[in-house]
DNA sequence: CCTATTAGTGATACACTGTATCGTAACAGG
DNA sequence: CCTGTTACGATACAGTGTATCACTAATAGG
């Protein structure tokens, strides 16, 4: 059910998305509620959070059998707030072990978020 | 003065940092102004913020002559909140900018976050 | 030197994010 | 039917950060 109104190209805060949940059914959903649901779904791994922001996206690979051998990455746009779910090359990631091997640190999540501005907002100004 | 209150090698949030001020003086730091102080800091980058934990350190380079050609990398431990500034090789974010634009995107900050243990903890488990 | 304008500062209130807690309703098993 | 467990809603509250406003210090100009 969340599911479905996770289909925005943008980051939701779970307050935003109680708000759609409200706005689209009479049956009032508590915030606790929603940080449940989305609590379960990110064990799924269908929505992820974007720690920068404190707001959640769906999953893109929700549809297809896509699994997150490494771990999400994301390009956030800072001005439409539109969110996408891309690869890094393994290269990239081989590199950021090893300068954290160096550190001594073992590395535990590797999601990176990235912030920016997409092109349509660049064409636009 | 705030400067020399960072000199701690783990990240402290705005409010544990006005605490720290309280404690070393009696003059009391209202909330207000290690905001102000900080954002100050920041832009100087003699301070970095941590958004996945909004919490906020030194930048390691301050009495060095180093310059941030691209952007501060951080190794943050989930045990002891220890932050290591640490510089991901050019190749990596070669390859971030890369994947950045062949998804129309174009980067405004390289900063990342990386959380995992560090040895130390590791050690002790 | 006195005044007027400006900039910083402190205090308060408030918005947003997230969690703790607690009572209740539903539900399963004996 | 009774009891224990689980899920859920409501409330309260903690942490982070910002907006606002009044006051004061500082500075410039006459």
């Amino acid at each position: 059910m969340l599911c479905a109104l996770l289909q925005e190209d943008r980051a939701l805060s779970a307050y935003e998305l109680m708000e759609v949940c409200n706005r689209e059914s009479n049956e009032p959903m508590p915030a606790m509620s929603v940080y449940r649901i989305l609590s379960f779904l990110e064990e799924q791994s269908l929505v992820h959070k974007l720690s920068t922001a404190n707001k959640y996206v769906a999953c893109s690979h929700i549809t297809c059998t896509h699994k997150h051998y490494s771990r999400p990455q994301f390009l956030i746009c800072n001005d439409c707030t539109k969110v996408q779910e891309v690869d890094i090359s393994s290269e990239a990631l081989v590199a950021m072990e090893q300068v954290a091997q160096t550190a001594g640190f073992h590395l535990e999540s590797r999601q990176l978020e990235l912030s920016g501005t997409c092109n349509d907002c660049r064409n636009s100004q």
